[in-house]
DNA sequence: TATTGTTATACTCTATAACTATA
DNA sequence: TATAGTTATAGAGTATAACAATA
């Protein structure tokens, strides 16, 4: 179609998601956003968001997803156990770790924090039926 | 093509782009990382970002565009001055009003900051020429 | 009186170091 | 000896309140 390069069409295609996600652009971020209308911080936010109810993770597993250390962890768990949202247990193979889950009041409050991000950004209105179709199977190819 | 609804398409497509930009998969976030490699703060860097070569922005509006107060905005951009990538001018028009500029160190500085915040994802190696022009195209509908 | 920016201060977020229990 | 988590502490990031200069 057009006469760009494929490098060209590559950074054109990358910064308009960047600007669509809020970075560079006039709009705020939309992590911290909706955090700050859930009442957590950012990362409290993604803790919850990578737990999927029923499934257990270790604290340090997690620590290592959100790239934050093992002592901030605890305060961080400390936190959201404290609003009820996910528990700690015993993990029955080794007494060293704790497994953290969420509870049943944490999964229906993930349910509506992750309705609020996954909400598409109104912008996405310029696009068609079709062209949304595209979009999505272009981007699915790319990102798993 | 597909049987998606409109809805389902979008939000499909906002998943994927969430996740290319670092938010929800295991990839840390882009700017973060960024900021890190070249020794500032994610916000530092997005300031930088958004002032561009040659022009000058009041500290307030800069405050404004960045979510943050003006006494935070004192201390920032006391920090970019040191680092002499800013400097401050006086306002001809209103002398309560301190405007900011990129140095010429600061423009050099910006133009490799954002070199590698636009180096689009490995991710788009899944695409090729056509599909990412395709891509762009269909963003640049989206984020004008 | 309202607004811009600064100073002083305090609060939140996050990491480092030392420690305990377990492996 | 090495690893998971906790505690105490320190540092960065950010906001609130009081203030000076200007409008």
């Amino acid at each position: 179609m057009g006469t760009r390069t494929k490098d060209e069409s590559a950074a054109a295609a990358w910064r308009s998601i960047m600007s669509l996600v809020g970075w560079g652009s006039s709009r705020p971020p939309r992590v911290p956003a909706v955090a700050q209308r859930f009442g957590l911080s950012p990362k409290q936010l993604v803790l919850i968001w990578r737990l999927p109810p029923g499934s257990t993770v270790s604290m340090r597993e997690m620590g290592d997803k959100l790239s934050c250390d093992a002592s901030f962890m605890t305060g961080m768990v400390d936190r959201l156990e404290e609003d009820g949202l996910i528990e700690r247990r015993p993990d029955p193979g080794d007494r060293r770790v704790t497994l953290i889950a969420l509870t049943d009041e944490g999964a229906k409050f993930r349910d509506r924090a992750l309705a609020a991000l996954h909400e598409p950004p109104e912008e996405f209105g310029a696009l068609d039926r079709d062209e949304l179709d595209q979009l999505a199977t272009l981007l699915g190819k790319v990102s798993g």
